[in-house]
RNA sequence: GGAGGGGUGGCCGAGCGGACGAAGGCGCGGCGCUGGAAACGCCGUGUGCCCGAUUUACGGGCACCGAGGGUUCGAAUCCCUCCCCCUCCGCCA
């Protein structure tokens, strides 16, 4: 959520970085803008009015227990409360109205973020390690997972429909793998672990950012009210929602895994193929919680920390700046980690990091008290610390072999029980 | 699912329909006392929004005692609905 304030003040420089993101913003912006100045002058008469309504009924008591009840008195209250409940009814619809319009409005991206419209005009960043070359017809995850015995779609599908994945054997191993190899890395590098709640309430999800505009993309148990986490951000980042927090309790550093949980509407034909796009998968991810002034540099921390686990596995990647037009909703400047994808003869995207400086702090009311006693709004960090599935994927076409067998990073060996090599069933 | 108890400020905890943004205590900050400290004494200490002069510091107003509605001239206090927590019983991984 944007601050009003600074819409009131910097009206213009508000609706032209809005732009950036795309045309229609400028006009929700003018909108809000009209709305929050007719909401502070209905407001202003309703306190008076209320004022007014408060001394007199205080009058009014007085009186009456002084025995001197005045009958002229009361009426004119009962006409003042019936004016004020029609001036309330205006101001809660105006209300509700900007608040609904304010929550629907994205962040403004940060001033070094490249303006652009999507995604070709991200910026990349830089690269490391070398796109492996093959002397053979390199296979796609999902023909090398089926190969394998580890992925299996078609019975996924049986369950659960497209978009759903079987791991069977050693891909089970693997994903369990991957989870406890990433968890290690970041708690090794000042992460506290956390378990958290898959299933959410409605305002969970606005304080990140998901609705309400988002609902869409989300699973949702209506009987109960609650959503299904499309990340672990979600829930981490509220944690400390409605607190104020000390200054000595900064920065927060939490990691955690969880599956998530995406209907992904409108991507109908996209991926649809393997472990890219999934109803269902697994993620560790990365969320800090921060002081304002501290907040760009561990941007570039978090990044740091998810390149460590493509580094560890020997995966090759690039880091991409995002443009202003392919931004998130909550974010005001990104870093996409894109691996190498044997398969598909590009990078895929695998990790997503992003400061989004006050803008959930302030839909959760996420703040912090200095030194000299103010309360001041977090930023708040998030990034993948990967893409578990997208990871698995990765591992099986950059080291997939010649014999239709896969390696397996040095890195991850102790977390298969030393295993270096993933083979075919015998006689295929 | 059944029966009961409860949600008040950073925490504990009191609160008769007006004098309650709310006693008291703890904690925290300042000052005093002290060679220094503990103990003690005094003072201060919630959040959000609006308006006004102003660079902040200031002054005025409104709201907030789990959430929403109602009764009343007036609600933390009475009534209704919902949510959450706790205890016991049942069921259950």
């Amino acid at each position: 959520m944007l601050d009003l304030k600074l819409i009131r003040k910097n009206f213009e420089y508000v609706k032209e970085r809005l732009k950036t993101r795309g045309e229609e913003y400028a006009r929700l912006v003018e909108e809000v803008y009209n709305l929050d100045k007719k909401k502070r002058e209905i407001q202003k008469e309703v306190e008076n009015l209320r004022a007014l309504l408060n001394k007199k009924s205080k009058e009014y008591g007085r009186l009456k227990r002084e025995g001197k009840e005045d009958p002229s008195l009361k009426e004119e209250l009962a006409s003042l409360k019936k004016q004020l409940a029609q001036l309330e009814e205006e101001l809660k619809q105006l209300e509700e109205k900007l608040k609904d319009l304010l929550l629907r409005i994205p962040n403004i991206p940060h001033p070094s973020v490249p303006v652009g419209e999507d995604e070709n005009d991200n910026v990349e960043i830089r690269r490391w390690g070398n796109p492996p070359k093959f002397d053979f017809e390199p296979l796609p995850h999902w023909e090398i997972g089926k190969k394998l015995g580890i992925l299996d779609f078609d019975r996924a599908a049986k369950l659960s429909g497209s978009r759903f994945v079987v791991k069977k054997g050693l891909g089970a191993r693997l994903v369990r793998a991957l989870i406890n190899f990433m968890l290690d890395r970041h708690t090794a590098r000042g992460y506290e672990e956390v378990y958290v709640p898959h299933l959410v309430k409605p305002e969970i999800l606005i304080g990140t950012g998901q609705l309400p505009k988002f609902e869409e993309d989300l699973f949702k148990c209506e009987r109960d009210n609650l959503y299904l986490i499309p990340t672990a951000e979600v829930p981490l980042t509220n944690l400390h929602r409605e607190e104020i927090l000390k200054e000595e309790d900064l920065p927060i550093y939490y990691t955690a895994y969880t599956p998530c949980y995406r209907r992904e509407a409108g991507s109908y034909g996209r991926d649809i193929k393997g472990l890219i796009r999934l109803h269902q998968f697994d993620k560790v991810e990365l969320v800090k919680i921060v002081k304002p002034e501290d907040s760009y540099e561990e941007l570039e921390k978090l990044v740091r920390d998810a390149e460590e686990i493509l580094q560890a596995l020997e995966l090759p990647y690039r880091v991409v700046e995002l443009c202003t037009g392919d931004l998130g909703f909550s974010a005001a400047k990104t870093y996409d980690l894109e691996v190498w994808m044997p398969s598909y003869n590009r990078y895929r995207e695998i990790s997503s990091c992003s400061n989004c400086e006050d803008f959930q702090a302030r839909r959760m009311k996420l703040r912090y008290k200095t030194k000299d006693g103010k309360n001041v709004l977090c930023h708040t960090l998030n990034g993948s610390g990967l893409a578990v599935g997208r990871t698995l994927a990765a591992i099986l076409e950059n080291f997939q072999q010649k014999d239709g067998s896969v390696v397996i990073p040095d890195a991850l060996r102790p977390y298969m029980g030393g295993l270096e090599v993933i083979k075919p069933p015998e006689g295929e």
